[in-house]
DNA sequence: ATGAAAGCGCTAACAT
DNA sequence: ATGTTAGCGCTTTCAT
């Protein structure tokens, strides 16, 4: 027999399939015997049940979809690792999507994600295709940076983040800090720490744009011009990134210049990935607690799960929802801490 | 009404249900108004076809399990995201597990991935787990590292990549090349061509066996201790590395203790990610071709499943089994390619 | 060109 | 303590 069904083991076992499925699901009232016969057929049979035919009976999958711009980049790779980990430990699969920023990939992906009946969604895509969601049917959680109101955003302090490494920058001396991110937005919290750092210093902010989808050796050229230029006239004496991969180029960049760092040339990057200070411990970072990040993440969207599951059988919507959703976007806000690696001046104590 | 199904679409429209999935699947005779009154009807509902029952019906759910040790791994992160693009555009969805070179964990997830209907099974994960599966029910192929014959595997030619690097190294008159890797045993093609290049050139392989979950940071004390120890007799000169990573580690150490590289001391290793190559691109390397690897697993798995839909009604195994697994074996092994970074001398032609 | 009815594999009332 | 029955949402013969 190619694939043994419930029926072929109530058979076997000489009972109703309603037993089995109360064997298998450990529910209701079993004799001894009864179990044991139940499990021996099954394992006679090599049962296996069908984990798609009770999504369909049960109204509920046991998925939850991820929506991330790629796992190729260090940072989302340790997240995904870190929350398809927790959800793994709860009991939950996870269906894997990259959406390269892709507007167009990350709607069609939500939309594949809802047809497969996933109980939840995490996801820390880029584009505003979230906030446009009609009724989304699945509870969402935000992950990194906040796509819109409606839904739960975790992450880190990005603003703070930014803010602490210029003004060690700034505390160090350095009179030329320049910042590299990959898009200048509002919601850029990294680059508005920056800016309200630099100002506040009374320098005048300088930023390169990358873009999102620019391929790597793109952005690297596009990054050596730039600090090129910056350094012929006004000379460039730091730079700031809004991840560690900008960070490593620009640090790349100086040492092929012979640039003495940290002495004539600062860096300081973005995210701390173990991947990054594995590779490059002396670089400077600014570290996420990414695993901090996950966990709530995974929590948020599995009680979000798991009160939809109970109350609320029509679709009014629950109660406290919006006090939640407050909670959520104000509570879920992780500090980050100051990497000092050897491409950042220690701060000399002045008199 | 908060999910419409098939029937509800199938009311509004005026047609029976059978009507609205010919609409759905594009099959059979309809006339246009038909067509256009249910796609209407779909539209104002807001209707979504619910996977989950599709699977059921059609015995086949369009969705591919992967399990790698894990993502956080940029080997296996662009390796994933290569497999996950390719597969996406083919129509599947991937879930993913991150096995953590555990056999236990890798032996639940096949369980839950064959209880979750998978149509296929792409698996680098580390174990021998693979070996043992008795009968799985879905097509599977293996990447990175063969389990075992009875499937097809692709990889990169690990044995033929090696003996390059190590090779190269002797030609530029490195006399003491250490290697370091995860773990010694027959399979690991990478050990195999370091020692033969070692034993041909009339050298002594010194082996550094790091182990698979042993934790990074401790992982950089092992290779740190084992550098010094080994430079402090017969002094060390070069380190070919199973991996990036480690390769870093040698190379970060080595800058540490002010050793000149190339000159005094140099660096080879092995995968040449994108992501390795962007933040560290001074570090020789191996380079394997991810993409086309990915590419020709996916391809290997899309086959097998088609031509396992049409034939075998029943558990009969198809007739050219073997030959095409033998095909797999010897055709799907990729040339790599050495990336000479700086920390890797260039070979002096002799007169 | 369209519809009726059975069934994919499992679970949950509701019996007994 | 166990069995009967209906049905999750969809597709698919087999009619008409």
């Amino acid at each position: 027999m190619s694939k043994p069904k419930l029926g072929d083991v109530a058979a076997r076992a000489g009972v109703s399939p309603t037993t089995v499925s109360r064997v298998l699901n450990n529910r209701g009232y079993l004799s001894q015997r009864t179990r044991e016969k139940v499990y021996d057929a099954m394992r006679e049979l090599g049962y296996r049940p069908n984990a798609i035919a009770r999504s369909l009976k049960g109204q509920r999958s046991r998925m939850v979809g991820l929506v991330f711009p790629t796992v190729a980049n260090p940072f989302y790779a340790e997240m995904v690792y870190r929350i398809e980990s927790f959800l793994a430990d709860a009991g939950y699969r996870v269906i894997l999507c990259n959406s390269d920023d892709h507007p167009d990939l990350e709607e069609q992906y939500f939309e594949m994600l809802l047809s497969n009946q996933v109980d939840g969604i995490i996801t820390g895509a880029h584009s505003q295709v979230v906030a446009n969601l009609p009724h989304v049917q699945a509870p969402l959680v935000t992950v990194d940076r906040p796509g819109t109101q409606k839904y739960p955003n975790i992450r880190a302090d990005n603003y703070a983040g930014a803010r602490m490494a210029v003004e060690h920058l700034v505390a160090t001396g350095a009179r030329n800090i320049l910042h590299i991110t990959s898009t200048v937005s509002e919601q850029n919290l990294r680059l508005a720490g920056y800016r309200d750092a630099l100002t506040a210093a009374g320098m005048t902010p300088q930023v390169l744009e990358l873009g999102f989808r620019t391929p790597l050796p793109r952005k690297r050229e596009l990054i050596e011009r730039y600090l090129k230029e910056s350094t012929a006239g006004e000379r460039a004496d730091a730079v700031f990134a809004s991840n560690d991969t900008y960070a490593a180029m620009a640090l790349n960049w100086a040492r092929t210049r012979n640039l003495c760092v940290p002495q004539d040339f600062q860096v300081v990057g973005f995210d701390g990935t173990e991947t990054v200070r594995a590779l490059i411990p002396e670089l400077a970072t600014v570290v996420q607690p990414i695993e901090q990040i996950a966990t709530r993440a995974v929590q948020r969207l599995l009680q979000t799960i798991e009160s939809g599951r109970q109350g609320r059988p029509d679709d009014t919507p629950s109660p406290h929802e919006s006090d939640k959703e407050q909670q959520g976007s104000t509570a879920d806000v992780f500090p980050v801490h100051l990497h000092e690696g050897g491409t950042l001046r220690a701060i000399t104590v002045s008199s």
